[in-house]
DNA sequence: TTGCAGAGTTAGGGGTGGCTAACTATATTA
DNA sequence: TAATATAGTTAGCCACCCCTAACTCTGCAA
């Protein structure tokens, strides 16, 4: 009687559902082949993904079909997405580093995330973005930090 | 005529690398049993990561003796402990996370940060604890909106 | 010096996740 | 409707990294 209340993902199946996510928003429907150039990885490797994806619920797949995502597959992707939006806003927004630099960082650090500091993060974002000092927002106070302290 | 620049480690082998550099530090030596212990791995499987260690450059071991790092695995484990550390100030000292929840995330994030994340994280801490507006520093200040966000 | 406990290694296996090559299904279009 | 291009799948391979079981080495104690 093993009920799975959380089911674990691999870092790599993670990224499956948020590609899928992203592409279906919108109208749009998850293909295969998008999915892959997306990813960056081969064809193949997608269709073994979504078989193993959709072996733990998380898509409704058919082999030739598309690929959507399930209530519990929507439900991880939101909050993966939800964790790369995040570190890309830090990363890019709050440090200032390149947008392309960020993305890729966000998209790496995500899957080390928990809830707890998931939660403190969007906090401190919050925080940041509503604190004021002296007219001056602590990002703009970091950046001028930052220009004074590189070199 | 290939010279390798910068030796790419898997998050595994840096990881080891880590364990290591902590192990040896302050007169201690890098035993096997002991690295095992630390990462909670099988006394198998570190045999095989100094073996590939080895080969990489990065510790100095023979089969039956103890392991220490090469310059280049210093080098690399230097940089792996300051993310970690940097990561762990952040996540526990500023955002508020417990010590052990701090420490379990900057240990999976450590490796998905490059050296531009790093450089502006490691400033960012360093500004924050500078600042000091109110006689207030911006850590305790956002002690103070999680208290009274999270509800 | 011998023998034994504990440290270290080797052999073999499993899971994941990527790839290419070759095959099959689908869909478009003439 | 039949040919063909494109999308998707399958099969087989490799790399990584972990495990257990069984073996070997080393150092210490009797």
């Amino acid at each position: 009687m093993a009920v799975k209340v959380v089911e674990k993902l691999s870092a790599s199946l993670e990224d499956y559902l948020e590609a899928i996510y992203h592409l279906t928003e919108g109208a749009g429907v998850g293909r295969s082949k998008d999915i892959a150039e997306r990813m960056k990885v081969s064809r193949a490797s997608v269709t073994g993904a979504l078989k193993t994806l959709s072996e733990k619920g998380m898509v409704h797949y058919k082999p030739y079909g598309y690929a959507t995502l399930t209530e519990k597959g929507e439900q991880i992707a939101r909050r993966v997405a939800g964790r790369h939006e995040i570190l890309t806003r830090f990363f890019g927004g709050l440090l200032g580093a390149e947008p392309a630099t960020a993305q890729a960082a966000a998209c790496r650090a995500e899957h080390a995330l928990g809830p707890e500091i998931t939660a403190r993060l969007m906090a401190f974002m919050e925080f940041v973005s509503k604190t004021q000092d002296d007219g001056q927002d602590i990002t703009k106070q970091f950046q001028q930090y930052w220009k004074r302290v590189r070199s």
